[in-house]
DNA sequence: TATAGACCTTGTACTAAATACAGGCTCAAG
DNA sequence: CTTGAGCCTGTATTTAGTACAAGGTCTATA
């Protein structure tokens, strides 16, 4: 009996939230904006007021931000989540999707690091006004070896 | 004497231009705001009229671009060249530290890369709304294992 | 010479993922 | 009751462009 009214949960403000998210503050809005976080309780005044749910939930985005998923693909995986009718396969899906896209950034950086370290290659660093690399940056056959 | 009239440059259009650097017109127009393209000769109707040296100019910008230089870096360069009395030095100080920002994102990527693909591997993509994948992202310790 | 239509002009809005700020209101502690 | 921290909304800024509307220019052809 007297369980049910302890169990009532304590609310949470806007940044309480992000500070337990370790995110800032407008950041939540944002997400709110943005529809990844719902539309809080408010409080007499208008303060929004969150709960241990909404702290999870936004972790969870943060979580998945670090990871590279850009807002659309958060909101593709929380739209599985929320309505509970999404499978291991789809989930997984859109996960490769993303490990492959990031594997693609990672060869580009590679190659243009190497581009990059061969120009630098080619320079003394003299205390002279002629420098390969500017040479080579005003010389396509240079930068664009392949 | 007729020599030097018929060195007279012919005047290139935006849209050429761009063509030739292999760029959209409305990129030239955006460096131009941006401080990194002139304000260049205008014919009696406005339009603007470029030379060569533009063309030249414009292939910089867009190679430092491809090498993943910022506009604030590549204004950097250019002003080195401008004024004429840049050092190498100077010029490759600026791509070290570039290339070094270059290597930071890769290793990034590669944790990430790291972590997407130990949790894909947790899942066996099965039809069930039960996804590992899911419970890692809600789950700190399982994401950020170091 | 007239005109079609390709090309150019400007200003403005949009993208992604936040962050920042102004002016005003609320809340909790003392 | 007052103080000040914290919150409210709306709007602007950031990066590196891209897109578009309404209108003016340029040039080749009829």
């Amino acid at each position: 009996m007297t369980e049910t009214k302890q169990v009532q949960a304590k609310r949470i403000t806007r940044g309480v939230l992000s500070q337990r998210a370790g995110c800032n503050i407008e950041t939540v809005r944002y997400y709110e904006r943005a529809g990844l976080m719902p539309d809080p309780e408010r409080s007499e005044g208008g303060y929004r007021l969150y709960q241990e749910q909404h702290v999870r939930r936004l972790q969870f985005i943060r979580r998945c931000r670090e990871l590279g998923f850009t807002i659309a693909e958060i909101r593709a995986l929380l739209d599985l989540v929320d309505h509970k009718d999404y499978t291991c396969e789809e989930v997984r899906d859109i996960s490769i999707a993303h490990v492959e896209e990031v594997r693609r950034k990672i060869e580009d950086l590679r190659r243009l690091e190497r581009t990059m370290r061969a120009m630098i290659k080619e320079c003394d660093g003299g205390a002279v006004p002629e420098c390969p690399i500017i040479d080579a940056l005003f010389d396509a056959a240079a930068v664009r070896p392949g």
